[in-house]
DNA sequence: TTAATAAACGTAATATATACATTTATTTTT
DNA sequence: AAAAATAAATGTATATATTACGTTTATTAA
């Protein structure tokens, strides 16, 4: 190493992974129980050390799939977590990766033992600083489900508009007027009208939709500043 | 240390300031040439290695301070960056630190010997990965300065519409119709007008405004999302 | 055939955004 | 003292977006 870098001091540096899902009107976050000391059995996020080999990024990644099998998941960072004594059991610093899985996609989704789903609504007290996560999470997917898409990752492929709302509504802990919610959705022309029909929860039946990622695309390259709501 | 964090491999991690200014219609960033190897001579963001008893924000608070003499910066978390080979002296990750100074409010700043102000639309070449880091700020600037105050951060405590505007037209460079503008600024009422005028750039002087920071902050505690522009 | 259910639709009123030209306050020059 | 010069300040009409609110439709089950 060079000289310039002997006066650094070197740290632990994890990822925690605050990974959300919605399931059948329910928002949901993913933790597990730890298994060693210190704070065995408390509730935590699922995180690792980073590896020599690998960036944060990276290691957010092989957590996820380490944990859920998957690979191509939704995520982005969210902000580091640095406070000198975040950690009793030694100095380490976190760096928040937020995740969305559509749960109703991922045929392949298999859980690792001693992780669960959590409602959102009824969470447990977590270990070290993850509650400031969660909270700080959850407040990034209203900002994205505001200005991004991004509520689709987390409903399956082909969806409904009233599934969408409810997933909104679920989000943003308020209702939505259903016509002007359509309107102002349909109106973006980034969804794809499918020929089918979900029956699933009415006589009707609601036709599902695709969402067009081109058409999103070039909309976001004129520089067109959407808001979903 | 706790046996759980045996596997954990520490790595350096630094804070690097991207600092910009405004100075007479010319957004600036804070730049200084490197005294050491490697990469001797090339410019680069201002950073540090994080100290054991300090959280990151305190490293880019420190960093700030000792750079410029200033200790009520504004300063928020860019992003981190932690490519495994982004620094060839070491493996070392570092967390950009995003901050705005007004210039022409620092009647105290004394710019530290080899640091220097560059004009934004005239960078250098900046070592490592401060390039990506200083493209990341300038997004994060603009996203700022439409959904947030922050342009003011810039400006000095008492500033003019006209001198808004200019900063709003450098930051976004392109053009506002000043009709609209003043109309939409005033409207979300959170602008003071003074009785007195700065008379630097017209004969007719422009009206000077403060920022009403108590009228900001009831809005944005009732929800309401505002765009300056 | 009827009843039940959630999905789909439309319109009027209000608010916001855009495009665009003239007047005003002041200083400097004549 | 009057005229010229300069940037600041202002207004309005049109288009677009948001909000509030009830009725009809497609389908299944009774």
């Amino acid at each position: 190493m060079s000289d310039k870098y002997k006066h650094g001091e070197k740290i632990l540096v994890a990822v925690d992974c605050i990974i959300f899902g919605y399931d059948h009107g329910t928002l949901k976050l993913l933790l597990f129980k730890r298994l060693l000391e210190p704070l065995k059995g408390g509730w935590s996020l699922i995180g690792s050390f980073i590896l020599p080999n690998e960036s944060v990024e990276e290691a957010g990644k092989r957590v996820l799939h380490e944990i859920t099998g998957l690979d191509e998941v939704y995520m982005e960072e969210l902000k580091s977590y640095t406070a000198v004594d975040r950690d009793p059991g030694a100095r380490c610093i976190s760096i928040g990766q937020f995740a969305l899985i559509g749960l109703e996609n991922e045929e392949t989704l298999e859980i690792k033992d001693g992780v669960q789903w959590h409602s959102v609504s009824d969470l447990p007290e977590l270990v070290l600083d993850h509650n400031q996560m969660v909270v700080d999470a959850l407040a990034r997917l209203r900002n994205r489900a505001q200005y991004y898409p991004i509520g689709l990752e987390l409903l399956p492929k082909k969806f409904t508009i009233p599934q969408l709302q409810t997933l909104y509504e679920e989000i943003f802990q308020k209702k939505f007027d259903s016509r002007n919610f359509r309107k102002k959705l349909l109106s973006l022309n980034i969804l794809i009208q499918l020929k089918e029909k979900d029956k699933s929860s009415s006589k009707k039946g609601a036709f599902l939709y695709e969402f067009d990622y081109t058409k999103y695309r070039k909309l976001k390259n004129k520089g067109f500043k959407f808001s979903l709501i």
